[in-house]
DNA sequence: AATCTTGATTGAAACGGTTCAAAAGGAGGA
DNA sequence: TCCTCCTTTTGAACCGTTTCAATCAAGATT
């Protein structure tokens, strides 16, 4: 037995092969009661139209692809629930791939992605430390449909959809000032990316602000971002600096500052306060309850895909970053006035 | 300037659209000469195979379909990450949808990976208390490739890969009650489901051999499989039972319940042991690294992968439960003897 | 010089849908 | 009765590949 095709439809309906088409897409041209009959033989014989075909002639797969460094970080893993979510609603489907923080991976998997006719993509870019875009220039020189999301390159003209991520750092900075720490440090990667950049930048306007000196001394630029990263930066820095506050650029890697203080003696926050960034969820049922920056997931999944679609139905709004509003979570890890 | 097909590259590369495909899948067929020709003119053209129309003569997408609750637990998210690892190797991608737990969801999901042609599917089960199933038993009606991961349907025939959950409870139970620990409980999930079953028949078997009494108020029906949940199930059963020892199902919920106990006072493993499962990568880390049961999660994927397409190959081994050796990971958070 | 191999190339038929100009059918008006 | 105007339906072209029987060219064999 081959495969059921239209054409078995078609002629067990009784119908040509393009009413059939058309009764299944639905067409205002064809009539209600010719519908019935082909949704009819449909179930009976329980038919399936060929994605492959379909495509071939729709030239869309009603897929896009996602590409993220991975999904150890729950913050990953609550995009991707969220971008799952927004693409859904648009009965679209997501294929992911993940770049482990490699431009270079990320090219190959652009590459495979287009080979298998994704309509568009959304890119958490790599936070390399010698990122080569040759892949993204591509895409955009092609006008493929492409938003960045959580960060960009700063090199290349974009689509991109972030938290507004120096305010919340201002904002946190601000507040730690407020409650009278004076000696405030911050964890951070490497600075010529974007979402570190711009951290960076709202902790130095605030200490500026506020005429507490910044210098470059205060911000520790960390190698791993991840729970083991924020243990290895308090080793490395912790008994020369003695701060009094600490800003990790993620939940999970305040939690790994604030598990390696804890095991060293130092009481967070009555010795030194401790905040994060992102809000992961487990953030808010730590033992001591994590102060940090929330991003708004959910709303800059669902802008990103809006933007995608726009992009792709040629009604795209001009280039550049929208930056969503984050707020702080003042709870016990630190202390903010 | 339309769009770029195999015509022009044969037109330019003097052949004919035949060769020109040939040379494009490096057939034996021809000649190499040829093929450099084929080749440079692609390069030229920037062309690049159109993906749908090859789905459609090949009838395959190299793409497979995932289906996992979520990603908030990072259990599923380095599952994601090695399965990715096991489909690129075999040149696959890999597209994933989030069952939220519930097979209805599951079921649509299913449905509209069809409707993308992926080639196979790999499911993570959703722990739903009253699934429905007929969405997987018509997979296999139609001879679907499907391979469940992590866990399985028990009214299904299927082929599955997980690891050897009631080895590894058993083992665990075993070294506390060498430690001494009496009353140990385990928090655990819906006992219809095989993941729970088969950790609660490894607890059961090794509390029975050593002659401690199992009953059923040992076992601790938590709803919520995540942070809370521990947290929650501590508050509820706690100050009755008085354990000396807990295991819980997974590390996420075993954190809960530290993190729950501490703050009652209670110390960890001093008052009470404390255990895991998942052996995810922040467990070791932790302030009191967790003792937990290490699942082969490379291993379970790309065991699960090979089997797919053992069975996409036709060459399909019978259907029935790879079972993958778990270790136990000794840390500090439980007394083992 | 005629025939046989062998290897490389061609051309057309799939693959399974969608779309749309043209044809058919039916109702209403003159 | 004949003509128009609509609504439905038809049938063929098209989407861009892959595949394979048939053809071709060029040496090798007799």
């Amino acid at each position: 037995m081959g495969k059921i095709t239209i054409k078995d439809v078609a002629a067990l309906a009784g119908v040509s092969v393009g009413t059939a088409s058309m009764a299944l897409n639905d067409s205002p041209k064809v009539s209600a009661e010719t519908k019935k009959n082909v949704m009819a033989v449909v179930q009976k014989l329980g038919y399936r139209r060929d994605p492959y075909a379909r495509s071939l002639s729709l030239s869309s797969s009603r897929s896009i692809g996602f590409l993220a460094p991975g999904f150890r970080n729950p913050f990953f893993g609550e995009v991707a629930e969220a971008l799952q979510l927004a693409v859904e609603e648009r009965n679209n489907s997501l294929m992911f791939g993940i770049t482990n923080d490699s431009t270079e991976q990320e090219a190959k998997i652009v590459d495979q992605f287009l080979d298998r006719g994704v309509d568009g993509l959304i890119i958490i870019p790599a936070e390399d430390s010698e990122p080569d875009l040759s892949h993204i220039r591509n895409l955009l020189n092609h006008d493929f449909p492409l938003v960045f999301l959580t960060g960009y390159y700063p090199e290349i003209p974009f689509h991109a959809v972030m938290a507004d991520l120096a305010e919340g750092s201002y904002e946190l900075t601000k507040g730690m000032l407020l409650a009278g720490l004076r000696n405030i440090i911050m964890i951070a990667g490497n600075p010529a990316l974007i979402p570190f950049r711009e951290r960076i930048e709202g902790f130095r306007r605030a200490l500026d602000e506020c005429g507490a000196a910044f210098d470059e001394s205060k911000v520790i630029i960390s190698d791993g971002m991840s729970y083991e990263g924020g243990y290895a930066a308090i080793d490395k820095v912790y008994d020369e600096i003695k701060p009094d506050g600490i800003i990790a650029i993620n939940d999970v890697m305040a939690m790994g500052v604030i598990s390696r203080l804890r095991s060293k003696g130092i009481r967070v926050p009555e010795d030194v306060s401790v905040a994060g960034y992102d809000d992961i969820s487990v953030s808010s049922i730590q033992e001591t309850p994590l102060t940090t920056v929330e991003q708004p997931i959910a709303l800059m999944c669902s802008e990103a895909v809006d933007m995608l679609f726009a992009i792709m139905e040629g009604r795209a709004a001009p280039e550049g970053v929208v930056r969503l509003p984050v707020s702080v979570r003042h709870r016990r890890s630190a202390k903010t006035g």
